[in-house]
DNA sequence: CTCCAATACTTACGATTAGTGACCAATAAC
DNA sequence: GTTATTGGTCACTAATCGTAAGTATTGGAG
């Protein structure tokens, strides 16, 4: 356990929330609510990725960037990181149990955007023309 | 319409999809998949607020960062912005058709940190300390 | 032996974005 | 006149993002 080890309860009275400050869930949520990580945990969806493979089909990404987002989801157990000790070196990154559940979530996220590009991009026309 | 309007076709052979980096999806993406965002959809779905309400209820938002993610948010159709003409001035914002459709995948995002704050913390308690 | 390719990172740096605190405008109540 | 209220803006600092270059390892070409 870590040096301070933190309490998994709400404040009396309420349930957690990630409306509160201190609520642990607000983390998570700035983890999940953005862009690198819905598309990594997209294509992980399909099984593990090398991450050589990730970068390309993340179109745009950067090395740096997407070692950082790799390594938070490892963190917080999201995904697993596999090194095998060949030359060259290759690396395995698998969703965990945890990580599928995540699937769902972001996956209807991801379609949201997806299927809602001419609305957005009407909005956004007409409101740069005002 | 804007001086340069938008195609909103993907390129031929495949559809769009947030992984391609020209697909308008991606911009879309990156401003629902934002902490800020899930927020303010999460509260405004329970109708209008007022500026200052939303700010009290936002625990930790700054007033910039709260004007500047309603605006893009107004921007890109998915919600509105009234102003009243009086002393001390009031401003309701209010989620569009398309701001609602939101609501949903909002929804799951939020439900999925809140219900489980306790594998991720001790995911981070266990990678911390190897 | 030297040079290069391949892979998964690091590191240094500049750019972009997030966040903070002060200030503003208009008026009603005191 | 002073103060309180509301929804901002502005100037500034801190944090984060993203880019380009460098590193380590070793098998293979020449």
């Amino acid at each position: 356990m870590g040096i301070m080890t933190t309490k998994y309860e709400p404040p009396p009275g309420r349930d957690w929330s990630v409306l509160s400050k201190t609520c642990p869930s607000r983390s998570s949520l700035a983890r999940i609510a953005n862009k690198w990580t819905a598309m990594v945990v997209t294509v992980l969806a399909d099984g593990p990725q090398r991450f050589g493979d990730l970068r390309t089909v993340l179109e745009g990404i950067s090395g740096k960037v997407l070692t950082e987002t790799l390594r938070d989801l490892e963190r917080d157990g999201m995904l697993t990181r596999t090194a095998y000790a060949e030359i060259p070196p290759r690396v395995e990154y698998e969703l965990t149990p945890l990580g599928r559940t995540l699937i769902e979530p972001v996956s209807v996220l991801v379609r949201w955007a997806e299927q809602h590009i001419p609305e957005v991009l009407a909005a956004r026309d007409a409101y740069d023309d005002r």
